[in-house]
DNA sequence: ATTGAAAATAAGCCCTA
DNA sequence: TAGGGCTTATTTTCAAT
């Protein structure tokens, strides 16, 4: 279902699961003040609509001991755009690979453990693959503000 | 709880999780034949340990309607970062706001649901904003791998 | 699309090894 | 830390509106 026109209810139901996914339907129809299983018919309708795409926990990095975060932007030459996305896809460091409208670019999010392995993931496994110019990187250093529900 | 070790079983669990924080502890316990008491025991402790930060729906934005998704890199005067920061991470379109080690740099993913909505932010709002040297942006036009769970 | 009630599942708690 | 049993809570189903 496409275009699925929100209303009021389902707007604040999203926001309090956005809060905690883990909300019991007696919790948010008391918060909401609703019958229980009215507030099931619409998430589930948030479900098949595609709007909640699934569900998943929030994993700290730096408790998994990854301690590095990186930014990469990567410049590709236009041909060979879709080998290199498969190849960096299949890395586990990288998390996210979005592509971005200036240039033939790539936008990245890896982790690491160490600085070295970073390192050596950028100048060995990257500068190996056929079609990437240039890497640009940059280190999280500081968490300001995260918003984890929404995919960008 | 701090540098909690992860052995295997906890590994098995994340990963299941990961792929749909709503499985059953039945479920996962059959999965990885395990007692549903002992899958129980180590989810709690992933949790307690902040492994597990929390649990939120994936909300595809496109089907909220945001069509647009920004990547902004922002310079800033150093001595006005804070100041930046807060203001940036008050508008609702900021979804995530990072401060990145190259150049006292942030780097921003913003949602809008027009292109129109989105230059409007950016020339009203984020030039309004005192200590902001420059703002890069790069629209996000494809996404090739995420994975919502890692926080960076 | 909304609701209430019954039935089926699952989670939470406590105790033992 | 692992396991089992009991009690409570939650989800699911279904019929009626």
């Amino acid at each position: 279902m496409q275009d699925y026109k929100l209303d009021e209810v389902d707007m604040k139901i999203l926001e309090r699961l956005r809060y905690n996914a883990k909300f019991t339907l007696t919790v948010l129809s008391k918060e909401l003040d609703m019958p229980v299983s009215t507030i099931r018919y619409r998430i589930k309708k948030l479900e098949e609509s595609k709007v909640i795409l699934g569900y998943v926990p929030l994993i700290d990095r730096t408790n998994l001991g990854y301690k590095v975060s990186l930014i990469l932007e990567i410049d590709t030459i236009p041909k060979y755009i879709e080998r290199v996305v498969n190849e960096i896809s299949q890395f586990p460091p990288t998390v996210r690979v979005y592509g971005v409208d200036s240039g033939p670019k790539l936008h990245v999010h890896a982790i690491f453990k160490e600085e070295e392995e970073a390192y050596s993931f950028i100048s060995h496994r990257l500068y190996n693959i056929k079609g990437i110019n240039s890497v640009e990187t940059s280190k999280i250093i500081r968490r300001y503000k995260i918003d984890p529900s929404i995919l960008l």
